[in-house]
DNA sequence: GTCCAGGGATTCA
DNA sequence: TGAATCCATGGA
């Protein structure tokens, strides 16, 4: 397989520690990592290469599969697996979406688009430094961040740190996180970090809730309103059934749904809950990918 | 220089 | 309940 020795590997930065290679049919890689769900991945050719908790990993679509290199040894790759979500039968969910034409038409432009399962804390951080940032701003506050409170890992083409702990951030002050260019999301980060270190919200027992109770819980933090909720509770938490509703959703809802006729924002969002099914959130990801993707104009109009 | 971005909190009617 | 406004920052 030799994903570490490969020669179309980007010299000096092939993964030393180990590879593995996953028989995948219906996974778009470079979809799924730059569909705006998580902000560290980074392209180098053919190759993606990112951060998942302290591991530097190397990622290839290659024939019929996903080849992954990691820079330090593992026996068990059952982190990544999760985080790819690679047992997942898309099929399964695909065929829940609705049969209505822009559905699928999206669903044909968008074929493999995955779901990831992201850490709950990085991915809480991220969205709420989301809220008016485009896609590519995001990252860049989110690389600034770990750049300067980040750990150093070991390997990459690029000197990786990793995401900063809740308990690293929640000990920063607010001029601190300024720095990373996040303007007034920085009291919202600090004042969540804070919540959760002092115990006033506990992260992890969320997971446990439904969805409703879930997002009710996410949202007694500062900076998080039902969209960023949903955001995490979809991207990190499993919760199939969340559907964010952003100026992308709102606008592709409008136009592909409702050209004639103007809905407010509250009516195309209880069209969303009505309409989409116990995977909605899946079927959000590729309508906000498609409009991204193939009406990045159309989005814009008012 | 102007517009706008994977929003949320606050104010006011 | 809903519309209006403010909040920083930087890319297009």
């Amino acid at each position: 397989m030799g994903f570490p020795t490969n020669p179309r590997s980007i010299p000096g930065s092939t993964a030393s520690g180990c590879s593995r290679f996953w028989k995948v049919l219906d996974y778009d890689l470079a979809a799924t990592l730059s569909s705006g769900q998580a902000f560290r991945w980074e392209r180098f050719g053919d190759q993606w290469e990112g951060v998942i908790g302290e591991n530097v990993v190397q990622l290839r679509s290659s024939l019929g599969g996903i080849e992954a290199g990691a820079f330090v040894s593992q026996t068990d790759w059952s982190w990544l697996e999760k985080y790819l979500q690679i047992y997942v039968q898309l099929d399964a969910i695909t065929d829940c979406f609705p049969s209505d034409e822009p559905m699928q038409q999206a669903l044909n432009t968008c074929k493999g688009l995955r779901l990831l399962r992201q850490d709950l804390w990085e991915c809480l951080a991220s969205f709420i430094l989301s809220s008016t940032k485009q896609i590519v701003q995001i990252r860049r506050i989110v690389h600034r961040l770990c750049d300067r409170f980040g750990k150093p890992l070991i390997g990459g083409t690029i000197p990786w740190r990793s995401f900063p702990s809740v308990e690293r951030i929640a000990a920063l002050n607010e001029v601190d996180l300024r720095a990373c260019g996040m303007g007034f999301r920085a009291p919202y980060l600090l004042g969540s970090a804070r919540m959760i270190c002092n115990s006033e919200l506990d992260l992890n027992s969320v997971l446990t809730l439904d969805l409703v109770s879930a997002r009710e819980e996410l949202m007694k933090l500062p900076g998080v309103g039902r969209k960023i909720a949903d955001c995490v509770l979809l991207f990190a938490g499993g919760h199939d059934r969340a559907f964010p509703v952003d100026v992308w959703i709102l606008k592709a809802l409008q136009q592909l749904y409702f050209p004639r006729r103007k809905k407010t924002d509250r009516q195309l969002r209880a069209f969303s809950e009505r309409h989409f099914g116990p995977h909605g959130g899946f079927a959000q990801q590729y309508l906000f990918h498609y409009m991204r993707v193939h009406h990045p104009t159309l989005s814009k109009l008012p």
